[in-house]
Parts: structure tokens; sequence; C-alpha cells
DNA sequence: CCCAAAACTTTGCGCGCGTAAAATTTTAGT
DNA sequence: ACTAAAATTTTACGCGCGCAAAGTTTTGGG
């Protein structure tokens, strides 16, 4: 009732028979002030809706509860996925965390941390553009803001890196590939955009190596995150070409298998397991649509929610004071099988 | 160089040669002071790197810059492509941004409503659950705020609203379809999250009826915003058990068409154009995804850009001060014929 | 019932900037 | 060179709250 519009803490204070300064004590921690002070101000706050001014209240803070949450590509429902259970878990431990997207663009991902300075975070979760980073502005920034790094690996800077071990993804899927098949081609951009990208390279060719076959890699051009379109062109391309060696193909990501296997059904070629199947295909992330293309994409699978679960309580690390000690953890990932391979 | 910890406007001003309050001119709008002004304000600014303080900013003025854009489902690459097409718009009619989404759950889109409030935006690009939104707080706060609702139609809420017309995309797509083969029957959640969907029903029974052919509605159960597995699992069922009484089916969206090619696909059943198909399938939406399932998905496009343009458009004149006069603003959409039907 | 600790209130300052009014300087036009 | 207009500087206040210090009340044991 009487919802009279509420100016400032003051009037609040005043309306509620509690100080101000003690009113503001219990926005900060409403477990620092006494029970009955507590009920009291809860009671006021129904009757009266008053919300402290978050301008007024940052502007003195040192450090506010503001948290960054930072991805290369928000559409692409991976880094989406991902962003939405960070955030939750950033809300759920009481901080107010805002979603960037650098969308591809290197312009952009200095300007979102240029804007992010000054919203004064208390912290920020990175996931970079990887190659495409502008090193020098991200590790000034990361030097002046506790700064978590995740899924794309930048050498010394942050305070901690969250991300997948790349090469276990590889060697697992590489394992599974050659015991149930033809060992794997694999299939890459010529510059990828994610540095993921070069471990998962590197771990297959350990990985075929160790097994006794010879590692057959095939770069395709193509530039940005239009992933799918890439992987449907130029390696239906490659595909049509007779590049690959092996009738198993194995993607350096999920979007660039979906668009393959788009290509593959362009050239009625039949993927999968089956008998009457010319080709495998296999990815890395499992992507939120991999289940759905057809035939449904075997994969490896991203542990999201370790990665955003670690991601976050290391920041909170950050945040809380302890030393920067340039960590690196890597979460394993889960084989896949569906039945493009 | 030296770049000096500058604390604030004042010290700037004073390593400037300028006074605080044209300095602060300046930065409200650089070309309100005299060119030589300027340049030694851009000079210093160089030399200095200092940038004003956002919250203290924010404290006094009236009209803050930052803008609040909401949706449904991020996860959705459909809603991350609008988001960053308005993103962009926004960012160069020199406003901050804040992308929020409520991931399907109407206490989020509540708890975001309400922390937009606090951030004092001059205005907000909304698009609601619908279905699930609350609307009594939906409607409060756009009594408060400048909102413009965008992609979900809710009754005499906020400055304006800018959607698709999706009668015309159910017609558009009924004829195409009738013209070219059997009249398609209609695939949709019993209870759909997204209100458009009731007006692409109703779109594709008048449709059909003006055709003089008796519309099917298939109708499955599924709740949630994870329309994909729905279209393959209950649109699967659906199929098995032989509900459609037509060779071609119209899905309410891209995603549950998605999952029910997937679904199609498990059955066996071959979908496409060809001769040797038994199944058509289309969709609305035009998902960034649709290009590159097996067969593409023909559908119904929305237009991206138009939408985002005149939603953006129409928010700065709500936050001129236009009259609110409730005024719907409705795009076709353009038939994309691919393979699938 | 007394006392120390804990919680609270009072007082008062400061944060960094917006903004208004009045005084001063610069600009532009003649 | 003179003058009105425009731009800038000076001056001064306020925004809403954090925060610290000092005084007051409440709490919990003994």
């Amino acid at each position: 009732m009487a919802k009279n519009t509420i100016r400032n803490m003051e009037e609040f204070a005043a309306l509620s028979g509690i100080s101000r300064p003690t009113v503001s004590k219990y926005f900060n921690d409403p477990e620092s002030v006494r029970t009955s002070t507590r009920k009291r101000i809860e009671e006021a706050l129904e009757k009266y809706e008053y919300r402290p001014n978050m301008f007024a209240i940052n502007q003195n803070r040192k450090l506010t509860k503001n948290l960054g949450i930072v991805v290369p590509y928000l559409a692409d429902p991976f880094f989406a996925e991902l962003a939405r259970n960070i955030e939750q878990r950033c809300i759920a431990a009481g901080f107010r965390p805002t979603l960037y997207s650098s969308h591809g663009d290197q312009e952009l991902e200095n300007d979102i941390l240029d804007s992010l300075r000054s919203l004064k975070p208390a912290g920020v979760l990175l996931a970079p553009l990887g190659r495409t980073s502008d090193r020098a502005i991200v590790e000034k920034f990361c030097a002046d803001i506790p700064t978590v790094i995740f899924d794309s690996f930048l050498p010394d800077m942050g305070f901690a890196f969250v991300g997948s071990d790349n090469w276990q993804f590889a060697r697992l899927i590489v394992e599974y590939l050659c015991r149930t098949g033809e060992p794997p081609s694999f299939l890459e951009m010529k510059t990828p955009s994610n540095p993921n990208a070069n471990r998962r390279r590197k771990g297959y060719i350990e990985a075929m190596e160790r097994l006794g076959h010879e590692p057959q890699i095939v770069k395709v051009d193509g530039e940005g995150w239009e992933f799918e379109e890439i992987g449907r062109r130029e390696g239906g391309k490659a595909l049509a070409a007779g590049l690959f060696k092996s009738n198993t193909i194995l993607c350096s990501n999920d979007r660039l298998a979906i668009g393959f296997l788009a290509a593959c059904f362009e050239q009625k070629i039949r993927v999968g397991r089956d008998p009457d199947c010319q080709i495998r295909v296999a990815g890395h992330d499992d992507h939120p649509f991999s289940r759905f293309t057809c035939p449904p994409l075997t994969t490896i699978a991203q542990d999201y929610d370790a990665i955003s679960r670690c991601a976050v309580e290391t920041l909170f690390k950050a945040i809380e004071g302890s030393e920067n000690k340039h960590e690196t953890t890597l979460f394993e990932g889960k084989l896949v099988m569906r039945d493009s391979a």
C-alpha cells in the first residue's frame, strides 16, 4: 500500500524507524544486523518497495558486486549455454553478472573490456577470441581486474585458466574411431579462430602416431565464426575433390561437422556406422544441436557444468585475494556415441 | 605517456587546462564545445587516459544512456542473432546496451525487469516470454520505463510492438505447400511458449480453408524451450502412430522442425521433394541452423534486420518523448525454398 | 542486578560528477 | 576597433550512499 515514491535511504530509514547507516549495513549484508532489526526492515521493505540506488552504492564502494562475463560469439549455442550456466552461479552467489559477446570482432572485444573497466567489476570471466584477441589489451586488463580466462587459452594471462583437455579429447575420439573402423582424417580451418583447434590437431596427430597410423590433416579456407557454412562449402569441396584419404572424418568442432554433414547430404553420401554408409563423421564439443543432426553426431562432450563451476569458483578465490598463480585446470571430455561414427 | 592515475575529472581538467564543467560538457556531447577546446581535451585524453566514472555520471543524470535488451531464451540462436543486431544499432547510436536472457523462466524475467529498473535505463527492448510472462509485472514495468516489445506480442503494453506478420507467414507457406503437393498438416506444441504460435496456427487454418482444404492440427506434449527435443521425441511419436493425415508437415517453428527431421531420420523416412521421398517438412523463422539440416529446411524467413532496425528506431522515438500509441508494426516473411518441402 | 560485548544510532565527511547562475572571455559580424 | 552573441570559467550546491568515529542502547552471562 501507499507506495509513496521513496527517494532515498534516508526516507526509507525514517519510515522503518531505523537509522540510515544500519539500513545501509542491512543492504550490504542482511545477516550483519540483529534479527529484530532485520525483521523490521524487511517489513518496511514490503510495505514501501524501496531499493537502494545502484549508482550511489557503487560510487563509494571499493569493490562492487558486479561481474563481467565475456564470450567470443554468443550466437553459438555452445557459448550461450556456457554463459547461462555461469550467469546462474554468479547470481546465486549474490553477484550481478553482465553478459557480453565479442561477436568475433577484436575491436568489439577491446571495447567491451574498456567499458567493463568503468563498471569497476569485482571480477571478470573471459572467454577470449583467442587467436584474434589483442594480447596486449587483454593482458593489461587482467593485470587491473581479477580475471579468469576460460575456454580459450591465452598464455600468462589472468588469475587462472579453466578449459577442456583438448589433447585428451582428440585421443579419446581417435582411439574410438580407430577401434571401430578406419583411422580418421582431420578436418579443420586453415586459420582457426579458436586456439583449442591447435591442441586438437596436435592431439589427433599424437594419437594417430601412437596407434601406428599416418595422420592426415585437411585444412580448408574460411575466416570468421560461420563454421557451419565453412564446413558445408569448403568441407564439401574437399570431399568432392576426394581429398580425404580416409572414409572417417574427424572435425575440429561440432559446428564444422554440422556443416560437413550438410555437404555429405548434398553429395548424397550416406553418413553413419551402418554397412550401407560410405563415410563416418565425428566432432568435438557436444554442441547443443549435435544430437539433432542426421545422423546424430558422434562427438566428445565438453563438461559444461564442471567448466562453469570451476571458472566461477576460481574467480571467487581471485576476488577474495588469493595469490595469482596462473593455474590451469582442464576437464576431460566424454565420448558421446551417436550414429554418425 | 606518464599515465599517472588520474582520480577524477577535476584533475583531468586541470591537466588539460580546461575548467571541469566544460570538460563535463564535452563528455556529454563533444560537439557542444568549441573546436579548439575539443582539440585540447582530446589531446589530453590521449596523453592521460582518463575516463569519467560511470556511477558518478549516472547518479545525477535524469536520463542515463543505458539501454536494456531482454530476450526469452538466449541459447536459441534466433534470439542471439536478433540481440546481436539490436545491440550493434544501440551502440552505434551512442547508447550502452546490456543484454539479458530470461532463460525461459518467469521468475528470472521478473528479476531482470527488477534489476533493470535500478539501472535507470533510458529505454528497454523487451522480447517477453509470452504466455508465461507475468503480465502485471511487465505492464507495470512498461508504464515506468520506455519499452518497446518485440517478437512476442503482449496486448496493450509498452510503447509499441514490433514483430512478424505471422498470419502472412502461414498463408505464404501453406499456399506454397498446397501448390506443390499435398496440403500440410500442422505440428505444434500443446501449450506453446511463444504466442506467435497461436497466430501461426490460425493463419494456417484460415489459409487452408480459403484453399478449400481441411486443416489438421497435431498438438504434441512438451513444456519449456527445448523445442528440438520435443519435435524429435513427441513429433516422432505422432509420426510413428500415423497421426498425420498429410504427407506434408508444417511445423510451428524451425526448432520443432529440426527435431522432427531428426525423428524422420530415426524412422528412416525420407524427407524432401524428390519422388523417392515419403514426407515433406517445413517450418517458420529461418533459424540460423535451418540451412544445415538434412535436407535443408524450407521455411519462412523472419526479417531479422527490419525487425531489429524498427524496434530500435521506435525505442528512440519513445525515449525522445513521443506519445505512447501502442503502435504495432509487423514485417512480412519471405519464403525460403530449400529441399525439405 | 551488574558488566562487558555486541549491536545500534548519531554525526559528519567525502565520493565524482551534474547542473545552475553569474562573471568573464572569446568569437563573429560590421 | 567596437559590440552583441556565444562559449567558457567560476562558484556553489546537491545527488544518494559508504564509511568511520564516538556515543548510546541492547544483549547475554555470571
